[in-house]
DNA sequence: ATGTGTGCAAATTGTTTGCATCACG
DNA sequence: CGTGATGCAAACAATTTGCACACAT
């Protein structure tokens, strides 16, 4: 079942920029910032505030459709949230993203969280995990 | 060999703000943000600016003597490098910070990054795992 | 003396808020 | 029609920049 059918169960309006920027984020190869949700809108021609691209960033996370990825410095990025659980490496130079297998320790990662849990009492444990490095095309400059 | 030692032998002046900053994370039980350095200085009844401050920071992340450490979504934070490389758990309502025994995980995570090397290109790869949660007395609330 | 480091004010960037208005269902 | 969604302007917070001046070496 799609997001949007989703949204519509639990009783929220399907306007024209929540469609639009679900689509943004379907098409979209990596994660986005508010302001490349800005550009895309843009792009189809699309006149949002930014006010109600934030607002409908804060919605959408709330609503579990997309998930906060901490990748930038400066800015908030997001991507779907159904996609399992993975981890991706950014470019520290031209921010490219491209996702990792990381499944060999997500076990490793999971068994941690417990011993966290029990240790130092902490509750509803999730992680993040990123990696950062200098891609083929920066790294030859 | 100690952090002022080695700047003054790259070349660097010792100022007052650059001692006393240096001297904040030796002392901080934990990652500092720039405020939180502002609050440090006029403890010790020095009136530093901001800027400086913000300036003092860029220039001792590039002397690797403190390391940013992605833990708030809304504000950078560092912490003294020389500390082996480690990660920590942030309560997510009162942003405590605890240390966590990852060493387990380490070998795991280096691996991976050998991977990524060979097969994504990318080089000079390095990792951020902070994991995050609600501490005890949070969780009661 | 000289160039690194500093202060101040103002600009920038990312994000949030108050309030009036609009339009989806 | 009524409430959730939107736009606009303005406030905010963290960080950055330009320029004149100060101080460590």
């Amino acid at each position: 079942m799609n997001s949007l059918t989703i949204l519509k169960e639990r009783g929220h309006r399907l306007t024209v920029a929540r469609r639009a920027m679900l689509d943004i984020f379907d098409q979209a190869s990596g994660p986005l910032s508010a302001g490349a949700v800005i550009v895309g809108l843009q792009k189809r021609k699309l006149t949002v505030n930014k006010t109600t691209v934030y607002r409908e960033l804060e919605f959408l996370q709330q609503e579990s459709i997309i998930t906060a990825v901490r990748l930038s410095d400066t800015e908030r990025m997001y991507e779907r949230s159904n996609l399992s659980h993975h981890h991706q490496v950014v470019c520290t130079d031209c921010q490219e993203v491209v996702d990792v297998d990381a499944e060999v320790i997500e076990s490793a990662l999971e068994k941690l969280e417990n011993g966290i849990r029990r240790t130092s009492r902490f509750a509803e444990i999730r992680h993040s995990l990123e990696f950062f490095g200098r891609c083929a095309q920066c790294a030859k400059l």
